[in-house]
DNA sequence: AAGCGTTTCAACCGCAGTCTG
DNA sequence: CCAGACTGCGGTTGAAACGCT
C-alpha cells in the first residue's frame, strides 16, 4: 500500500529502535521532514503523540486514574479522546488498552455491563460475590468509605421516546443485610407517570436538567459515597437514608439537542475534573469525611442510563 | 526447561472532519 | 468551491511478555 504523502518511498513498519526514538525527540516537530523517508508521517506522529512526548506519564495507572477513566465512560462511552483529556499525560491509547485490558474485565467480573455500567441481566448471584471482589480491589478512599453501614439505594428507570416516555422506580430489598436474599422491585409510583414529574427536576429540559447540579459549595445532609458507587460502577452506595434517583434513557432526540446534550456533559466533566483535583489537594479531607460528594453524586446521577433489558 | 495459551500494549489502519492552496 | 493534504479518532492487529502445565 502507497502512502499518501510518500507514497513511492519503501516505509518501515514495527517496533521502533532506541535510535529512531531519539531522532524523533530530536525533531519532533519536523517529523515530515526527517523520518519520512523511512516511516509514515502519519505513524511518526502517533509515535511522538503516544509515546515521545515529554509530558506523558509512564507507569501503570493509579486507582484515582481509574476511577476517572470509568466515570467518564460511564458518561461520554467511547471517547476516548475525550477521557484521555481528563488524565494529564496519558494518551488516549493507554486509555482504551487500559479499559480493554482491565477495566472491561472487572466490570464484567463485577456482573456490569462494561459498556452501559448497568447490572448485566442474570448477575444478581455475580453481583452479591462481586461486591466481595470489589471490596478488596477497591481503592483505599472507597473501603475507607465503605466502613460505613451499606445502604442500597432505590434507582429510576426513565425509557423515553419521541412519543411516551415511562419511568420506573426500584426499590432494593435488603433486610437482612445478605446479598444473597437481597432483591430489586419495582415500585409503583403514580408520580412517575411522565418524566416531567420527576421529583428531582420537573423539566424535560436536558440543559436543566443538568444545569440543576447543585454546586459544589453546596452542603448536603447525606454523605453519599460518590466514589463508592463510582469505584464499583454500580449502584451500591453507602450513606444515609434511601432516595431517588433518576436514571434518563434518552430517546431519539434531535441531533442539535444531542450537540447541546455533549457540550453540557463536556462542561459537566470538566467541573467533575476541577472538583477531583481540589478534592484529591485535600486527601486528608476523606479521613474525617466531611467532603461533599453531593455535587458529584447529583451530576453523574443525573446523567446515568439504565436500559431495560430486552 | 519447553511448549502453549493468555494478556498487554505499541503500532497500525481506515474513516471522517478540517485545513489549505 | 473543490481537491488534496493533514489531523484526530476509534478499532484492530500482532509481537512481546507473562503465567501455567
Amino acid at each position: 500500500m502507497g502512502h499518501r504523502c510518500c507514497g513511492k518511498q519503501k516505509v518501515k513498519r514495527g517496533l521502533w529502535s532506541p535510535e529512531e526514538d531519539e531522532k524523533l525527540s530530536n525533531h519532533p516537530w519536523s517529523w515530515q521532514l526527517e523520518f519520512c523517508l523511512q516511516r509514515y508521517g502519519k505513524i511518526c506522529r502517533l509515535r511522538w503523540i503516544n509515546y515521545l512526548r515529554p509530558e506523558l506519564k509512564r507507569g501503570s495507572f493509579i486507582p484515582e486514574e481509574e476511577q476517572t477513566i470509568i466515570d467518564v465512560h460511564r458518561i461520554l462511552g467511547y471517547k476516548w479522546a475525550q477521557i484521555a483529556k481528563h488524565l494529564p499525560g496519558r494518551t488516549d491509547n493507554e486509555v482504551k488498552n487500559f479499559w480493554n485490558s482491565c477495566i472491561k474485565k472487572k466490570l464484567m467480573s463485577q456482573g456490569l455491563d462494561p459498556k452501559t455500567h448497568n447490572l448485566l441481566p442474570n448477575s444478581h448471584h455475580q453481583r452479591s460475590a462481586s461486591s466481595k471482589v470489589a471490596s478488596s480491589s477497591q481503592s483505599p478512599l472507597l473501603q475507607l468509605h465503605n466502613q460505613q453501614q451499606p445502604i442500597q439505594v432505590p434507582f429510576t428507570e426513565i425509557n423515553a421516546s419521541p412519543i411516551n416516555v415511562t419511568l420506573r422506580t426500584y426499590q432494593y430489598h435488603d433486610l437482612d443485610q445478605n446479598p444473597c436474599n437481597a432483591s430489586w422491585t419495582r415500585v409503583e409510583d403514580p408520580t412517575f407517570n411522565d418524566i416531567t414529574s420527576l421529583p428531582h427536576q420537573p423539566s424535560t429540559d436536558h440543559s436543566t436538567l443538568i444545569n440543576n447540579i447543585p454546586s459544589s459549595s453546596s452542603s448536603s445532609s447525606v454523605n453519599l459515597s460518590v466514589f463508592g458507587l463510582l469505584e464499583n460502577s454500580n449502584i451500591w452506595l453507602s450513606g444515609a437514608d434511601p432516595f431517588e434517583v433518576p436514571r434518563i434513557v434518552l430517546g431519539e432526540q434531535s441531533k442539535g439537542e444531542e450537540v447541546v446534550l455533549q457540550q453540557e456533559k463536556e462542561t459537566l466533566l470538566d467541573q467533575m475534573e476541577i472538583k477531583r483535583i481540589e478534592d484529591m489537594d485535600h486527601a486528608s479531607i476523606f479521613e474525617s469525611s466531611s467532603i461533599d460528594f453531593s455535587f458529584v453524586e447529583s451530576t453523574l446521577m443525573s446523567t446515568m442510563v439504565l436500559r431495560e433489558p430486552d
